[in-house]
DNA sequence: ATGCTGTCTGAGAGCGCTCTCTGCCGTTCG
DNA sequence: CGAACGGCAGAGAGCGCTCTCAGACAGCAT
């Protein structure tokens, strides 16, 4: 049962010699017509695999990569929606390319040795980091290991030389297109949920704001969150308390949206006719929130897969190009 | 750079054999206290890590399980909000147990074969699947291959000898609960949306529905979508239809059960005061859902470690025992 | 002293694969 | 017609680790 057949059996069977296998099993270069024919059936009748493990040990490759969770997993894994397109995305790319993904959540310190101990081991030939927050010291562990690592989001600290290559979204436009939506709209008192400030997609959701506000004649009214529906809630809260008079919120995440939108019902505004109300990310709940929320689209799957696409060119040494930037969509639904 | 030291290096290093520095690394037996001190002090200096390869091929061991998904992925990773919490309680138990988590998505036929070789190929030391189909071919194909193989979801096969274990929720039951709560708040007309008939979930939540029913003198009216949202919005208007009269609603998803909310409130129906609306699974959008959704819990995170249990303790041979079945409970809000 | 047990270490044979190197052949050129 | 060449198969040396086996040595009883 477990006795799988090595290339010997199968070279044996074909009658020819162990390397002769191994050229037709890879695909590579001249081997004759006839023998490669003998061989594939010899591969077939005893339904030969390769032993991945032999493989790698021979190659120095492990043809997977890791998508690493650099947060606390219950934040991740629970609150936020945005992580299985990401999966997603980068799942397709690496099963195109016949790599295995390698999930592993790194919140803890633990965590964070244990996917420097794998990488180092040689069992990854890239690493994946999916952490939103810019000043993640694992990226740069990594690297400076020589495991190739790619980021999703513009590190805080990018720019600096060998910086890992990254993909991020453009997240100061997409904010931008948000507030001139409010803008164009008539809205006159625009206010923000902002995120968190050690992370680049709140920094540059803010500027993005602050970049239409100061262009047009209205003054920022600025609360602070962490993308979390909780936080959104709060947020909203001081907000209303801050300016009654507010007849728009730009909120930096859906969750922290959803959360603004769950408050403005119960003080009674309605969204949008009082109160117009813009989200970013394009969660699913958004589509299906109470009015339907106008946001922000990430690509998310695409992310994943440029990400997935990158971590690869990287592992086979060639030159990553620029960072990724990709494009975000309003999305206008009924909130605003 | 990626010059790894070797377990030579190492043994070198201390002055010992290479068997020694072995033993050391896997924490075993007898070794003098002094050698080993001298031995981890080499391995420190030289920033050992044991290649994982070499390790698994020469004990034919992987040290990693796979998760893989045996559905189409597009439904299962951007519909479906479980799937994170069950990673996470998957991921947890393999981290703590020093496995390595790998991610397949198998929905198309050619995934199913990636993950066969895959496993085959000696790469895994077990498998779950968590595909809610009962009638995917994989666990049992995975099976009769020697794969250990643990499923999330009673099979529909189940009970056939030879069957994987598996882990299962209480479905009948919770729905039963559902269905008792309304029942018990004098609902006289109450519907259910019930799941796809040819997943377990969907066949023992109508189940549980039924067996409540035919225990009062009401009648049952049932609608069947596919756990979807957007097949709860059909069936809902089906319902009405079919029952303007109805007063209350069992969904057997949460998905299902924000569509019909919406449906209802575009139908000028107030939740819960002309409709009761009761879901199952409890998913995190349903808590923030106007109005917040009374709901049968899933222990999704517990599923997740029992699973992982479960395909751990097969894979080292032993009894995994009994078939786990998981509590659910009765979540109640506002809608019901 | 001799033999015995028992603990600890080292030697060495793999695990299954890849890949370089070498040798063989048939072809083409000087 | 012999030499040089080029395509193709085989031999064999690892890749880095584990694990069995046997040897060495200490401690104890005889």
């Amino acid at each position: 049962m477990t006795a799988r057949p090595t290339l010997e059996k199968v070279a044996e069977r074909a009658g020819v010699s162990r390397a002769t296998v191994s050229r037709v099993v890879n695909g590579s270069a001249h081997v004759t017509p006839e023998i490669r024919a003998a061989v594939l059936r010899a591969v077939e009748e005893l339904g030969y695999v390769p032993n991945l493990a032999a493989r790698s040990l021979a190659t120095r490759r492990a043809d997977s990569v890791a998508l690493v969770f650099s947060e606390p997993p219950t934040r991740v894994f629970s609150d936020d929606p945005m992580f299985p397109s990401l999966i997603r995305g980068v799942s397709r790319e690496t099963e195109a390319a016949d790599k295995h993904l390698v999930l592993m959540l790194a919140g803890s310190p633990r965590g964070q040795e244990r996917v420097e101990r794998y990488a180092t081991a040689g069992h990854l030939d890239g690493v994946i980091v999916a952490s939103m927050h810019g000043a993640d010291p694992l990226p740069a562990v990594l690297a400076r290991r020589g495991v190739p690592v790619v980021c999703s989001g513009r590190s805080l600290t990018a720019g600096a030389r060998g910086a890992p290559p990254c993909v991020d979204v453009e997240n100061v436009r997409g904010a931008e297109r948000a507030v001139e939506h409010l803008v164009t709209a008539g809205r006159r008192r625009i206010a923000t949920i902002a995120g968190p400030q050690d992370m680049v997609a709140g920094i540059d959701r803010l500027t993005g704001y602050r970049n239409v506000l100061r262009g047009s004649d209205r003054r920022s009214i600025v609360a602070v969150g962490d993308f979390t529906r909780e936080s959104g809630i709060a947020a909203m809260r001081q907000l209303l308390r801050d300016d009654p008079g507010l007849d728009a919120v730009f909120a930096a995440s859906d969750m922290m949206a959803l959360g603004a939108l769950q408050v403005l019902r119960q003080a009674g505004r309605r969204v949008p006719h009082d109160v117009a109300v813009v989200g970013f990310d394009d969660v699913p709940a958004a589509s299906y929130a109470e009015p339907p929320l106008t946001t922000v689209r990430q690509p998310l799957h695409r992310m994943g897969r440029e990400l997935a696409r990158l971590v690869l060119t990287l592992a086979s040494g060639q030159d990553p190009g620029a960072p990724v930037i990709l494009p975000t969509e309003l999305v206008v639904r009924d909130s605003a």
